[in-house]
This record gives structure tokens, sequence and C-alpha cells, in this order.
DNA sequence: GGACAAGTTCGATGAACATCGAACTTATTC
DNA sequence: GAATAAGTTCGATGTTCATCGAACTTGTCC
């Protein structure tokens, strides 16, 4: 078995996930996720940024319940829990990540 | 006349409008403002915080263009811009409210 | 095993911000 | 005009947080 996923965190309150939401790195982390629609690398996920700086976006947005980490023959993938913010919060990631687009 | 509007400021780019909503305090009058469906007095949208500390959270909704001043009869009423937002950042304002509301 | 690559964790640092109280402005009321 | 009420502005304070570099972990490749 080559694939791992982490234990889950429940989606966090609104607040919470806005605040995640709002910083414009993790916008676009999470834009480019939403683009692809699966997992992806996590080197594909930002630009002109340290590597630890990521980590914490990513860190932040997995405790907001946003998205979740997968490893995968020694690489590490984030993918975006559409269905489960959805449920949570109906329309706010959709709307977010579609006003992101432009 | 005894009404008087001050000057509207554009809708702020999306992660500005995500950051001015990620405030608890901030999105309860936010969310008494859509409940209402008009101007409100300043007094009515918030409780257990200090006159300045409201006044902080009011400017900081207009600078993102989310929220209008006006006043009348010596009173001062907040609006929601919800045209202008919606028009900006389509379906985001909507979903969130609603996603406050419960 | 040694070298390398990819992420995470840890401290430190500097900036942003939520909150408060006090002082000021403006309008109403007696 | 004095007093009151409603908001705003101004400093000050303490906390949170984005960022970095360095050290550590894990897995791959020669």
């Amino acid at each position: 078995m080559t694939t791992e996923t982490s234990g889950t965190a429940p989606v966090a309150p609104l607040p919470d996930v806005l605040d995640a939401l709002s910083d414009p790195v993790r916008l676009e982390m999470v834009r480019r996720l939403a683009a692809e629609g699966g997992p992806v690398a996590c080197s594909r996920l930002y630009d002109g940024i340290g590597k630890s700086t990521a980590s914490h976006h990513f860190k932040t947005l997995r405790e907001a319940g946003i998205i979740e980490r997968s490893s995968r023959d020694g690489q590490t993938f984030q993918r975006l829990r559409v269905d489960e913010v959805e449920e949570a919060l109906p329309g706010v990631l959709t709307a977010i990540v579609a006003a992101a687009r432009r």
C-alpha cells in the first residue's frame, strides 16, 4: 500500500473558514486545487515563498477542514475537501473559488 | 434635508472582503444587517463590546465596501451594500450570510 | 551507506489587529 | 446655554500571525 491518508478534521466554524481563505497565499492554493479537481503535489500550489511558510499555510487550511493531506510514493499531495465543506457551509467555497478565478 | 449618505468606497478585492467577514463581531453585524434588509441603527448591530470597538469594526467593513453609513435625524445608520458586493463578487455575500444564519 | 530531495517543526522577528478608556464632535433636549 | 446621548478618533496594550532560516525526518537513488 503506497497511499496513506491522514486523519481528517471536521470543517471549522464559518469565521475560521473565512479566516483561512482570507490570506492571499492560501486562497491561491485553494484556487489551484479547485482548478485541478483532485490531489495535487504540494510544490505546485505556491510560488515565491519558502517551504516552511507553505507548510504553515497547509496546516492552517487542514485545521480549518478545507484540505486533506495524503502521501503516495514518497510525495505529499493535498486535496480540496469540496463535498465536506459544501455540506457544512453550502455555497460558500463554490462562490469564493468562482470569485477568485478572475 | 435630514438624510446624508457618505461617499462610498468600491468593493475591495476578495481577500480583503473575506478578511473583513472573518471576524465574528463583524460577521454578526453583517448577519443582522442582512436580516433587517435596510438601514439599521449602529447600536442595534452589536452586543458586549465598547462603542469605540464597534466603530472600528464599522470602519473596517466600510473600507471593504461592504457597508455604507448614513445619517438621519442625528442618528447614524449602517446599510448592507448587497447589490454592489453581489456584482463584484457574485454569490459570495449571499452564501456567507446564509451559512451564518445557523 | 551516503547524497539528495521534499516536507515538517521549531524559534525568532516584525507587522497587523482587536480591544479598551479617554477625549473630542455633533445633535438633541430642557 | 448646559447637559445628555451617540459616534468617532486617538494612544496604548497584548495577542495573533506571516515569514524566514535552521535543524530534523522520511524516502529515493546511486
